[in-house]
RNA sequence: GGCCCGGUCGUCUAGUGGUUAGGAUGCCGCCCUUUCAAGGCGGAGGUCGCGGGUUCAAGUCCCGUCCGGGCUACCA
């Protein structure tokens, strides 16, 4: 059945139809929040949060909201606010209400709507009909009482000392004397606390086992419990969907909105993203911060379908897709209730394929802005113990620093490096180093290299044949691209480069090209990888290239 | 200690009583090829945590057990 209660300015759906199936009726308009604390930047787990919600809300056509959630004054930090807004714009997350945004529900920032009264008007509702009570305890009272709970084995918290049961002319004298108070939630004793997660289904509590959890601090802010349930109900949120590290707290959450009378949303508990080794993601398992991901050269695209299919699947065997088709199947049946894990391999792998996918154009200015935007210097140049890593980062600084460079000279000839090299390449910051031999006058020779091809027999021979051919009579004009730094008059194409490396083979009686193309190669850049030997001796073209074989000679 | 959640290849996962337990990544091999990639093909990798049931039949249902994780703040 279908019965609706009015709620603040928002239809809400009654208990019955929630807990069926934790889905709505086709009229019911979704909403949901993101609501992160300014206490660090996002990483990778939050941010999942909200990409959990961007899709879900998408799906329904319904609501997304982003609320600040700054009640900890003692951990608020500065400047998370702007970085927790750049983490969601480089993903493309949308909210359609909220901090930043505006609506009807606001504000959105929960120290604004403290200053509006809003919790301390709700507070009094409950005080009134005695589901809160104020408390007096000091720190070192309640310190005592888990000590002699832990010696005793009972359980440890907050089930009613000397405050839950006190008589008014307590309270007023400690209110007279001017001790510090906090106000907390009433929970019902020798009752069982039911909720129904979308996820898990039904999960019950003694009441016994849940102590009373203050609502509002002695500074006189709400604590998360409190604010974000009260926001909740005021905002019409339809389900609080956060980790799975809230199911001990749904309980309280659950009596709070009963306590109240409001409708509870559809609780929907998200399995959380771990590091290899089973616990909760931290510095240890690598990067966990959002934004270090776009310093490291990945595309917000697939980051997004990464981190959608740790926790979520569409079912069936499809990994690789759009934001769209994503938004097209996600829905609370995908939810896995076990906890993943980040597996860093596939993510690389995932934005190589995007890499890939990319028309040469967005790829070039992918790249270009990547490069521009420099956040790579910080990342790539942090201290690191492993000596192994330090290597690889500063190779990959360099590489970076020399594209930069590139970049901002002949901007036509770097597009088309970099577009050489695209399938080569995990991440953006990989075209640094994949591009360098290109920029640099005199590559650095890797001595492996050098040893294998550059010592052959004929190399003396096929070097100063190719200047010769390089220096002879120009055989088309301008080559593949029209570029050749020192003779602009005069190119070479793919196909006669193609053609002067077959026809030296054949001149030697070769049948596979090897030995002709490798030494050209490593002279050429200095490595034995990388792009197709004629394309890219077209782009070098002919001085660029008489200058690196002169000096081998 | 108490309460709660979880458990399918290393990792992400499909799977809702009958499948040789499928896909992806990573790893190995082959093909393609001027190298490396990419791509194509193939392989190794799972006693579905374990033990009991229920059933003709269990990864799928029930019980127990083990292991892992979370919470146990005037933090979120």
């Amino acid at each position: 059945m279908w019965t609706w209660s009015r709620t603040g300015s928002s239809l809400v759906p009654t208990e019955a139809v929630r807990n069926a199936t934790g889905t709505l009726h086709p009229f019911m308009s979704v909403r949901v929040r993101y609501a992160p604390s300014p206490t660090g930047s996002p990483h990778v787990g939050n941010i999942r949060d909200a990409l959990f919600k961007h899709y879900f809300a998408k799906h329904h056509g319904g609501v997304n909201i982003l609320r600040i959630e700054d009640t900890d004054r003692t951990r608020y930090i500065p400047g998370v606010e702007e970085e927790i807004v750049d983490s969601l714009n480089w993903l493309g997350i949308e909210f359609q209400e909220g901090f930043g945004v505006g609506g009807d529900h606001g504000p959105y920032r929960q120290s604004e709507r403290k200053e509006a009264g809003i919790y301390a008007r709700e507070i009094q509702k409950l005080l009134e009909s005695g589901h809160a009570y104020k408390a007096f305890d000091t720190s070192e009272e309640l310190a005592e009482m888990r000590e002699f709970q832990q010696i005793n084995k009972q359980p440890i918290g907050y089930y009613g000392g000397v405050w839950r049961d006190a008589t008014p002319a307590m309270v007023e004298q400690a209110e007279r004397e001017g001790k510090p108070m906090v106000i907390r939630l009433r929970i019902p004793r020798n009752d069982t606390i039911v909720i129904h997660d979308a996820i898990r289904g039904r999960i019950e509590w003694d009441s016994n086992t849940v102590d009373d959890p203050v609502l509002i601090k002695s500074d006189g802010m709400p604590t998360y419990h409190f604010a974000a349930m009260v926001d909740d109900h005021l905002m019409g949120i339809t389900h609080i969907m956060r980790g799975e590290e809230w199911i001990s707290s749904a309980p309280k959450h659950a009596v709070l909105f009963d306590a109240f009378g409001w409708e509870r949303p559809v609780f929907v508990h998200c399995p959380v993203i771990n590091g290899k080794d089973g616990k909760k993601l931290s510095k240890r398992h690598g990067d966990t911060k959002c934004l270090d991901y776009r310093a490291a050269g990945y595309l917000p695209r697939a980051l997004k379908n990464f981190i959608a299919l740790i926790g979520w699947a569409p079912g069936g065997d499809r990994e690789l897709m759009t934001d769209a088709e994503i938004a097209e199947a996600f829905d609370l049946d995908g939810l896995q209730p076990a906890p993943g894990v980040f597996d860093l391999e596939k993510l690389r792998w995932m934005n190589g394929w995007y890499i890939r996918s990319l028309e040469l154009e967005s790829l070039r200015s992918e790249v270009a802005a990547f490069v521009e935007r420099g956040e790579w210097r910080e990342y790539f140049g942090r201290p690191t113990d492993d000596p192994e890593l330090l290597k690889k980062n500063q190779a990959t600084l360099a590489g970076l620093e020399t594209l930069a460079l590139g970049l901002s000279g002949d901007r036509e000839y770097a597009g088309a490096a970099i577009a050489l090299e695209q399938e080569r390449v995990a991440t953006l910051a990989d075209f640094g180093e994949a591009t360098a031999f290109f920029f640099q006058d005199e590559p650095p020779m890797d001595e492996k290299a050098v040893a294998k091809w550059l010592t052959v027999p004929h190399a003396r021979d096929l070097f100063e044949s190719l200047i010769s051919f390089l220096e002879g009579p120009a055989p088309s004009g301008p080559g593949a691209d029209g570029h050749d730094g020192a003779c602009p008059s005069r190119g070479v194409k793919v196909e006669e480069c193609e053609a002067f490396i077959r026809g030296y083979g054949e001149k030697m009686g070769l049948e596979k090209m090897g030995p002709v193309v490798h030494p050209v190669r490593v002279a050429l850049t200095g490595k034995t990888v990388g792009p197709g030997l004629f394309e890219l001796m077209s782009l070098l073209g002919p001085s660029r290239m008489v200058r690196r074989l002169r000096r081998l000679l």
